[in-house]
DNA sequence: CTGAAAGCGCTTACAG
DNA sequence: CTGAAAGCGCTTACAG
C-alpha cells in the first residue's frame, strides 16, 4: 500500500528522522549517498507524501482557497488562469469554494471549509462580502485579499480595475468622437460599488465637456445580456435619440447589439457603443465592440503574490481603450 | 489561538473522546445535555474543525481532486459548475488542478498532486491523458473518473456525449432540409478520438442517404475560432460551393461565420451552420447558431456521482439539435 | 551528518 | 454514556 517515510526509513537503515530531511531537501542535514539511498528507495517504493501529515505538524500549507462567486461572468475564468499560473509557479496548489453575492450563509460556509486547513491564504474573486464575514476573516489570521472588487471600506486589500477611470474613459473616447448624447446601460447602481465608480468617472467626463446627462440615459441593470436588452428597448423609447451608448459589460454591449438590430438601429451608423471589460466576445459578434478592457490575466496573477507577501494594499491593473469597429465618429 | 478539542474539553470537564463523538455526531455515544455543553463551549471558542488531523487519522477526506485541461474551451465552465453543485449538495470540497494534453510531466505532476492528499476521487475534464498516466491512476486505490473526453480504451470509465450520434445527428439535420454538399470544419482528427467519432457519425449519416463526400470538405482543426476561419478560407477556395457546413465547436462555427461575412457570403441564404456544442454562444451571435447542444452542466453533475459510487461504466449524456437561424432550406 | 523522542489534532477500539 | 490510550505520518528541537 501506500508507502511511508517509515518504510523508506526500514527499507534503507536509517532513522525517519533523516528520511525525512532527505525528502524535505533540508540542507546540510544529510550526505549526497544517504540522499541518493534516500531518494531511490523512495522512488522504488512509490513514495508519496501526505500532506495531511504535512499539514497538521507544520501547521501550514500551499494551498490556496479561492472563493468564487457563482454569478455567471465571462472574465472570470481569465482571473482563475491568473491565479492558477502564478500557483503553478509559486507551487501553491488551488482550492476553490463558491459563494454567492449578499448571501452571508453561503459566503460563511465558503470562508469555514477554507479555514478548516491550514491555507496560505484566501483569495475572494468579485465576492461582495457580508459585513459579519468580513469580521470573521479578520479575526481568522489566514491572509486574505479581494479580486476584481473595490469596496467603500479601505481596510479590505484588493486588486481590480480603477472603475471610475474606466467609466471616465469610456465617455471621455466618445466624446472625443464628437458624441454628447451618451447612455449609460446596464450598470447595477443599487448594490454594486462597481457601478457607482464606473457613473462617477462618466459623470465626471460629461461634465468636464460641458455635457449635460439626462437621467434616463442611465439605465441601471445587473452586467448581464438581458440588462442590455432591456436598455435598448427603453432607450428605442425616448423622443429624442442617443448617438451613442456605453455598455457595462460586454454581456450587455452584446445585449444593446442585438436589441437594436432588431430594431433597425445600425451599429455604428445610428449608434455607437463602447463596452467595458474586452474578453474575446467583442471580436466574436458583428460589428466587433470597440472596449475598455480590463487585464482580468494580471489581477490574477498579480493577487496571489499580494495575498502571499501580506501586502494589504489596494492596487489597480491597468486598463485601456481598445478600438474595434462599433463607434462611429459625428461631426 | 485556534482553539481544539483539547480546549473544549478543558473547558466542559469531559474528556477529549466525548468531545470528539459530540463534534463528529457520533448518535448514541453522547447524552443530549453533553452534547449541548461541548456544543455550547465549541461555538463561544470559535472552534473549526482540523481538516489535515482527520484527514491524516481516517486516511480519508471529502475532497474531490478536479484535473482540467488548460486547453481553452467555453464549456468548462458548465461542467464545472455541474460538478461544484453536486459537490454542495453532497458536501464534497473541491480541488482544481490544471494540465495539457499529450503534456506527460504536467499530467503526472497534476496526479501526484491530487493524490498527495486522501482525495475521495480524481475527476479529470477534457483530459486526454498519457499512457503511463493512466498506470498512475490504476496503481492508486483512488477512484478516478473522466469528464467530456471518451477513449479506446474502454477500461477508462468517462461520462461524455455519444460524439458519433452528435456527427450523425448534425449531417441528418442538414440533409433532411435539402443539403447534400455538407462540410466538417475544424475537427481535430489526428489526436482527438472525439473528432473521429463526430466524423464518423457525419459519414454513416451522409452513407445512409447516398450522399458523397469529398475528402476536400472535410477540412481538420483544433476546434478553435482560427479552424473556423481557415475552413472557410479553404471552402471559400472550392470551384463547387457547399451549401451547409457542421462546425466542430461553437468556436469554429463562429469562425466560419465571421469569416463567410468576410467573403459576402450570407448566412444562411448562401451557407447554412450547424454547430456543436451550442453554448450561450449561439445566442449572442448574428444569425444564431443551430447547433447540436450538449448537457455539459448535466454531464459535470453526474460525474461526481459515478465517481463516488465507484461506477465504472462509460455513459452518456443527451444531446439534442436546436434550431435557430443559420440553417436554410434547400428546395 | 544522524537518531530518539515529543508532538501536531484528531478518531476509535477497548474497557468500564 | 464516558475516558485512557494508541496511533495516523510527518517535522524538528535536542543531543550527540
Amino acid at each position: 500500500m501506500d508507502a511511508t517515510i517509515k518504510d523508506i526509513a526500514q527499507a534503507t537503515g536509517f532513522s525517519i528522522a533523516t528520511v525525512s530531511r532527505v525528502l524535505a531537501n533540508k540542507e546540510g542535514f544529510f550526505s549526497k549517498s544517504t540522499a541518493a539511498k534516500v531518494n531511490k528507495a523512495a522512488k522504488e517504493l512509490g513514495y508519496q507524501k501526505n500532506m495531511a501529515a504535512l499539514e497538521l505538524v507544520t501547521r501550514r500549507s500551499d494551498v490556496i482557497a479561492v472563493i468564487i462567486n457563482s454569478t455567471k461572468t465571462n472574465f472570470a475564468d481569465a482571473i482563475i488562469e491568473g491565479i492558477q499560473q502564478r500557483a503553478a509557479e509559486l507551487g501553491n496548489t488551488i482550492i476553490i469554494l463558491y459563494t454567492r453575492d449578499r448571501d452571508e450563509a453561503v459566503q460563511r460556509k465558503a470562508i469555514t471549509t477554507a479555514l478548516e486547513r491550514p491555507v496560505a491564504g484566501i483569495l475572494l474573486l468579485s465576492v461582495d462580502i457580508a459585513p459579519d464575514n468580513v469580521a470573521l476573516l479578520k479575526s481568522s489570521n489566514t491572509p486574505f485579499y479581494f479580486v476584481s472588487i473595490a469596496f467603500r471600506d479601505a481596510s479590505l486589500p484588493c486588486i481590480c480595475s480603477d472603475d471610475r477611470a474606466i467609466g471616465y474613459m469610456a465617455a471621455h473616447y466618445l466624446l472625443e468622437h464628437g458624441h454628447t448624447r451618451i447612455g449609460l446601460a446596464g450598470l447595477d447602481l443599487n448594490n454594486s460599488y462597481t457601478g457607482l465608480l464606473r457613473l462617477a468617472g462618466y459623470r465626471k467626463a460629461m461634465e468636464e465637456a460641458g455635457a449635460e446627462v439626462a437621467e434616463e440615459w442611465i439605465h441601471s441593470g445587473d452586467f448581464s445580456y438581458e440588462s442590455g436588452v432591456d436598455a435598448m428597448d427603453s432607450y428605442h423609447g425616448m423622443s429624442e435619440r442617443l448617438s451613442a451608448v456605453i455598455a457595462g459589460s460586454d454581456l450587455v454591449a452584446i445585449g444593446l447589439l442585438n436589441r437594436a438590430r432588431h430594431y433597425g438601429v445600425d451599429i455604428p451608423q445610428n449608434l455607437s457603443i463602447v463596452s467595458i471589460d474586452g474578453t474575446s466576445l467583442c471580436d466574436y459578434v458583428q460589428p466587433t465592440l470597440s472596449s475598455v478592457t480590463q487585464d482580468f490575466y494580471r489581477m490574477g496573477y498579480i493577487s496571489l503574490g499580494r495575498l502571499l507577501e501580506h501586502d494589504d494594499e489596494i492596487s489597480f491593473t491597468d486598463s485601456h481603450l481598445v478600438e474595434r469597429d462599433s463607434v462611429a465618429t459625428l461631426d
